[in-house]
Parts: structure tokens; sequence; C-alpha cells
DNA sequence: GTTGAAAGCTGTTGAAT
DNA sequence: ATTCAACAGCTTTCAAC
């Protein structure tokens, strides 16, 4: 969205620190920051309006949602056209067992995380909704058996260093 | 974390509200769910300790972050020993250009979702990162040209239904 | 752009149901 | 376990630098 975002140290610390905690109170984001609160309130918005801070999101125990199987499926649909693609990506985002949608380039075309209840969840879902599909050629899944998100991703931008 | 979470209607809309909405204020958050405001606080704060509710995390856009360019990487490493992927695992969650590894099950071992600043860059990655080590028997990258991340995750338990 | 103090609002606490 | 009302604490606003 933003293409020159010249985010400053403040700015930095600010997005890191709430990247880890994004209820953090202002005062204890204000001490991290090293500026004062209504500083980081006024930082904080401007970051939103930029378009820098997309959202404020809830992470949730995947099994607390029956969703205790977790797999990247590698999709190829025909024809690859433009239309087509957007219409699978919003299809298959739409499936309640996709979490998300990656469009790649190269060898695959798609990339679906999906979290179900148990491996015959996945199998109904492979079978009923994949297969079924006429522009979906091939496809190939891997059972993920665990995952590690960075916690805060720094900026790899070289003035920020 | 929890085996029988049991999450009832209440529980079910404020997890949803808040996935879409982290800061979302208490008042809104209980007309959402149909309960007093008071209810929703200990609600929340209940399914924090039961770890239900995992984080509460700031999402920010890439290209902000100085990282236009986003790939997958598919890696295998051997010998295939629980000591070794364990090393990898957070090896490679370590690495500034990773951010996030899945651990997968069948063909490849890992998948590696990484964001830098452009294709030079990843070709960098590639190069000193990965096939510099030992381990690393085969890698294929696909550049990432775009996502789609469900906005809230239902709950798929059947007595959910 | 930043700060400090006042104002307004929000979240939480406790007694009662 | 939930609710209402009062409190305490916070965030935001605004004038000043």
């Amino acid at each position: 969205m933003s293409e020159t975002p010249n985010l400053d140290r403040t700015d930095r610390r600010i997005l890191e620190a709430l990247q880890r905690d994004a209820r953090l109170p202002m005062r204890e984001l204000a001490s991290i920051a090293g500026a004062a609160p209504s500083t980081c309130s006024e930082r904080v918005r401007r970051l939103e309006s930029r378009g820098v801070i997309t959202g404020f999101h809830t992470a949730v125990d995947l099994g607390a949602l029956g969703r205790s199987v977790e797999a990247m499926v590698f999709t190829q649909v025909r024809p690859l056209s433009r239309d087509l693609i957007d219409q699978f990506h919003s299809d298959a985002l739409a499936m309640p067992e996709v979490m998300a949608v990656f469009v790649l380039a190269g060898g695959d075309d798609f990339l679906l995380h999906v979290g179900v209840r148990d491996v015959a969840a996945l199998h109904s879902f492979l079978v009923d909704n994949l297969s079924s599909r006429r522009e979906v050629v091939q496809f190939r899944s891997s059972i993920v058996y665990g995952h590690g998100r960075k916690e805060a991703l720094e900026d790899l931008t070289e003035s920020s260093r």
C-alpha cells in the first residue's frame, strides 16, 4: 500500500511490540518506544491510516476450533487464465476448511492451507471440494506436523539498519 | 492445548469478532455476543487461560517492512531424525527472511514462508542460507503472487453446528 | 512533530440475582 | 454464571512548545 513508508526508530519499535501484543497498553508501548503516550497514540493512528498496520487480530488455538489436522494442498488448475485464477482463489477461500490461499508461480498454481477435524475430514474435503471441480487438474496434499510463526517481523529495509 | 473446549454460542461469537478485530471495545463485543460487558470480560479472560485464545497480534503490510517479495521454499533435509528436524526448524525460524516454518509429511520435509526485499535478496537467501547447509539435500522455491487469509476461522466442531 | 495535563470514556470490580 | 452500577484506570484530546 505504501511505497516509501520511511519508518523511523520509534515506528519500528511500536510495530515490533504491537506485533507481539496488539493489546499492549499505550503507557507500556510508550515506555518501550521511548516516547510519550500521546505521541504513541498519534503514531499508531498514522501507521493505520498509512496502511502500514493492516489490522489487529486474535489468534485462536486450532484444536479448540475443531481443526486438529492441518494440511498444505498443492493445486494445479487449467486453463491458467486471470479469470480462472481469481475465481478459484475466492472460491477456495470461501470453503470452511480453507484457512489461507497462496497464488504461486512455477510448479503448482495454488497452495491451500487447510484446517480440519481429522484425517477423514481432510479426505472428504479433497474428494468433495477439489476433485469435483473441473478446473482442478492435479493436487497433492501434505499433512502439517508442526509449524512456527515469527512473533514479530523486523524491517528489512536498508535505511533501517 | 485444550481437549474439550466446549465453546458455547457466546464464546464462538466472541472469538469470531475478536479474530477480525482484537481491539474491539468490550461494549461493542458485548452487544455482538449478546451478553453484558462484564460477562464478555470474564469470558475473554477464561478463553485466554484455557489456551483457546493464544495471542493478540498486529498485522503489518509486508511492503512497508521491506518484504515486497514473498516466496514458498520447499526443503528436504537428511538424515530425517527428530533432532535434525527440531534443529533445522528453529534455525530456519531464526533467519530474518523466514516468516513461518511448516513441518510437512510426505514429499518435502519443510515449507519455509519467506519475505524479502527483492528477487536478488531471495536468491541470496537461497544460496547463502540453504545451499550452504549440509543437511539440506534439495530445495525448490515458488514466488508468491498473492495470498488471502480468512478473516475469522469458524468452529468446525460437530457440537457447534 | 512532540509534550503534559485535563477530560472523556472504557474496563473491571463487587454485591446481588 | 450473569448482571448492574460505581469505581479506577486508561486513552485521547487540545493548547503550548
